[in-house]
DNA sequence: TTTGAGCTAGTCTTG
DNA sequence: CTAGCTCAAA
């Protein structure tokens, strides 16, 4: 049960008050799921609320899992009547219950990310639009927008106001709802928007689950868009009983539509809210804190909090420039391997924080040299793959067939001679007679005008699905996916999609984990479903990992296995996949401006995209508890073109005091890699003055192009590697760099940092 | 219809 | 550089 006397002064405000509207600002570490957590075990232990009128909202797959099983250790009784739950399965179960309210077939099922674009292909089609001009996945995405905005189809066309791109956008979107809507399906932004919808139009419906739901809690609220907020704002209207949880220094998600406003103004649209600061901090050394602390007071549109801790300095942060992308890799995985040779850290504390996927190449490598083993976390989801889609899509077509999207993905794969030509004729004929591809092939294929040979291939195809619909009238889902992989030889298909023997292990691997998967569906499920099974799933965002060893592993390990990988392996991944996570032993790779920040952000003329990427330095620092270590490459391969760049104006942005220069450790190992440093750097002792110029050095040593290099100047030509010849039209020092503006007599006026662009005068 | 050569574009990413 | 996709030849 809850007890109070664990918690700080501030968080123990923030699970006391109960009642109204409640603002909690958990800065990074500060205990917040410890705070949420608390706070639903008080309301039910200590007020006597009913578990089921609490609400949890998060938004991973991921965070819903943890506070689950934390809140059924706290809670007293009733703790599985407390519903924990994202977002987005939140409203799935919503709009399962009212579906037809909205004019959809209460068995819709989910369209993913995959399922869109072959939408989005369809739709581009139908409405001759010229992808060359306008690419599938832009539209999709300004989709996604508008959804997430609570724009209709209708309301985009009446704000395009003639814009040709807008206008555009308007026809598709419009389409492509009607496509989906046809077909009885939703995407992922639909389950949020149309709940919206639910509400805003049948009040009953909506006041059932705000009696429901009495006491709404809501986790990284930060991150939520328009239409989260306004689902919130509905389901919490009558009793006000909203508590809000998040850290707007780690907002972090703008570019998929959250909305910082949300948490900045969020006592604007609750006036009588209590708002409770969180800010100490039980994970880094305040060394650590200071130097985040430090980078995110760079930004404006904040609100103001400092994070400190009780447990002391800590170490100092080291920084080291490198001379290229490989050297940067052999050098953390040296320093690595010193670590856990001094016996400080396992490879498992370890963690390589890196701004793009395509940084990990270079550490994947080094690692491999130098034969440690590490996981590489990827954004790519179990039931988004290739592999999964299609078994999958075989199966519900086995078992129904009514659903032309899946029907289609799988008709040809592997090839059997029936092409794109093929398929469009049969889903036509299909759609004129209102009835699915499958039956059309089975029963009316003869009919289909011009379908020549392929009508007979067609036929065979829809023969065998029926044939083994038969025969699988008592079989178990994993053996009706086995007798699916033989009889449509899929397992050729898999051949041809792995171009190594590693990638068809891997593929063989989902295979596995997808039986397992049915196994344990069919096992725990009263009464199983296939649609029921893919709409589970569909939401859960199992993320993958890939090792050295060449096993795939799902990012979800049970304890044991967790237990395992935290001894052995180093850790890989992005910034915004670090998120939520924590480290003894971090390093922050591609510290270089035009990488990190990005290149976009660098250029943008808006000051809120350099802000949102502070943020994510902000985030990335604070993972680190006890050791953090930020590296960076003179100069690097970038889309085939050596980059030169400066050290990342973040670097500069902590405390000198804060840094230090000093040399790991390092135990010749016989790696036979040394890092290219003057001798002198080794030898001097820790003395700040000297740190102080060997930071100096360092800074110096990154500037590309200062004052008085430049071979060129305005009015003179010169040109570029891509772009070609042109004039210089003007430069402006820009602090740390020159930014020329050139005209290229090929492509028209382009303004640019003279480090990047190595320009050559002619 | 299939396959492979050539072109293009290139943050981050939950459900 | 390289992955992913389009288009042209077989």
């Amino acid at each position: 049960m809850s007890d109070l006397r664990n918690l700080n002064k501030p968080q123990q405000q923030a699970v006391e008050v109960t009642e109204g509207p409640l603002l909690v600002l958990a800065g990074a570490g500060s205990g917040k799921t410890r705070v949420l957590t608390h706070r639903a075990a008080y309301l039910i232990d200590e007020k006597g609320v009913k578990p089921w009128n609490v609400l949890c909202i998060t938004f991973t797959n991921k965070a819903a899992r943890e506070m689950r099983t934390r809140i059924n250790d706290m809670v007293e009784t009733g703790a599985n009547e407390v519903t924990v739950s994202t977002f987005h399965s939140l409203c799935l179960r919503i709009l399962f219950k009212h579906a037809q309210l909205l004019g959809y077939d209460p068995r819709f099922e989910i369209c993913d990310t995959a399922d869109q674009k072959a939408v989005m292909k369809q739709v581009c089609k139908d409405l001759e639009v010229d992808t060359k001009r306008f690419k599938e996945r832009t539209f999709i995405n300004a989709i996604s927008n508008a959804k997430n905005e609570l724009k209709s189809p209708a309301d985009y066309a009446h704000e395009a106001f003639g814009d040709e791109w807008y206008e555009q956008v308007a026809k598709v979107y419009d389409r492509y709802q009607r496509v989906l809507k046809a077909s009885n399906t939703m995407d992922f932004d639909d389950l949020i928007m149309q709940t919206v919808n639910l509400f805003k139009r049948e009040k009953e419906v909506l006041e059932g689950y705000q009696d429901r739901f009495r006491y709404i809690m809501v986790d990284e609220y930060q991150d939520t868009n328009t239409a989260q907020f306004e689902l919130i704002k509905l389901l919490s209207a009558k009793y006000r009983n909203l508590c809000v949880v998040g850290d707007d220094d780690q907002s972090i998600y703008r570019f998929r539509g959250a909305n910082i406003r949300n948490i900045l103004d969020f006592e604007k649209f609750y006036p009588e809210a209590v708002t409770v600061r969180l800010e100490q901090n039980y994970r880094s050394t305040q060394n650590i804190l200071d130097a985040a602390n430090a980078v995110i007071a760079n930004n404006e549109g904040r609100k103001v909090k400092s994070l400190w801790t009780s447990e002391g300095e800590g170490d100092r942060l080291n920084f080291r420039q490198l001379e290229s992308a490989s050297d940067e890799a052999m050098f953390v995985a040296e320093d690595i391997r010193a670590q856990v040779k001094a016996g400080r850290f396992k490879y498992g504390d370890c963690a390589i924080l890196m701004r793009t996927n395509v940084q990990s190449k270079e550490f994947e490598d080094a690692f491999r040299v130098m034969g440690i083993d590490y996981d590489l976390v990827k954004g790519l989801r179990f039931w988004d793959t290739k592999i999964i889609k299609d078994l999958t899509s075989y199966m519900m077509t086995v078992a129904s067939g009514m659903n032309d999207m899946r029907t289609a993905r799988i008709i040809n794969v592997p090839a059997r001679g029936i092409g794109a030509a093929g398929i469009e004729k049969i889903r036509a004929y299909a759609t004129l007679h209102g009835l699915s591809m499958l039956q059309v092939c089975h029963d009316h294929v003869d009919e289909v005008p011009s379908l020549g040979r392929t009508a007979k291939k067609a036929k065979e195809f829809a023969d065998m699905v029926y044939s083994l619909r038969e025969r699988s009238a008592d079989m178990s889902y994993s053996q009706l996916l086995t007798s699916i992989i033989m009889d449509f030889e899929y397992d050729k298909q898999m051949d041809a999609d792995a171009d190594t023997p590693e990638k068809y292990n891997e593929l063989k691997d989902y295979v596995d984990k997808l039986k397992e998967a049915l196994d344990v569906y069919e096992e725990s499920t009263p009464e199983p479903d296939l649609v029921d099974f893919m709409r589970q799933n569909g939401l859960e965002g199992n993320n993958l990992s890939s090792s050295a060893g060449g096993a795939v592993i799902q990012r979800e390990l049970t304890p044991e296995e967790e237990e395992e990988q935290r001894e052995k392996k180093v850790l890989i991944m992005t910034m915004h996949n670090a998120k939520g996570l924590e480290f003894p032993n971090v390093y922050l790779v591609g510290m270089e401006d035009g990488l990190f920040p990005g290149f976009a952000s660098v250029f943008s003329e808006d000051e809120e995209d350099m802000e949102e990427e502070r943020r994510l330095c902000y985030v990335a620092i604070t993972r680190a508890k006890e050791r953090l270590t930020m590296v960076c490459a003179k100069h690097r391969m970038i889309n085939g073109e050596t980059r030169y760049s400066k050290t990342s104006r973040f670097i500069k942005e902590i405390p000198i005091r804060l840094m230090d220069m000093k040399l790991p450790d390092r135990e010749r190992g016989g790696g036979g890699f040394e890092p290219e440093v003057p001798a002198k750097v080794k030898a001097i002792p820790r003395r700040s003055e000297n740190v102080y110029s060997n930071y100096a050095k360092a800074m110096k040593g990154s500037q590309i192009g200062v004052r008085g290099e430049l071979s060129y100047g305005v009015s003179d030509r010169v040109r570029h590697v891509k772009f070609g010849e042109g004039t210089v039209l003007e430069i402006k020092n820009g602090g740390r760099d020159y930014e020329v503006t050139v005209e290229f007599d090929s492509c028209g006026v382009k303004r640019m940092f003279a480090g990047f662009a190595k320009l050559v005068k002619v």
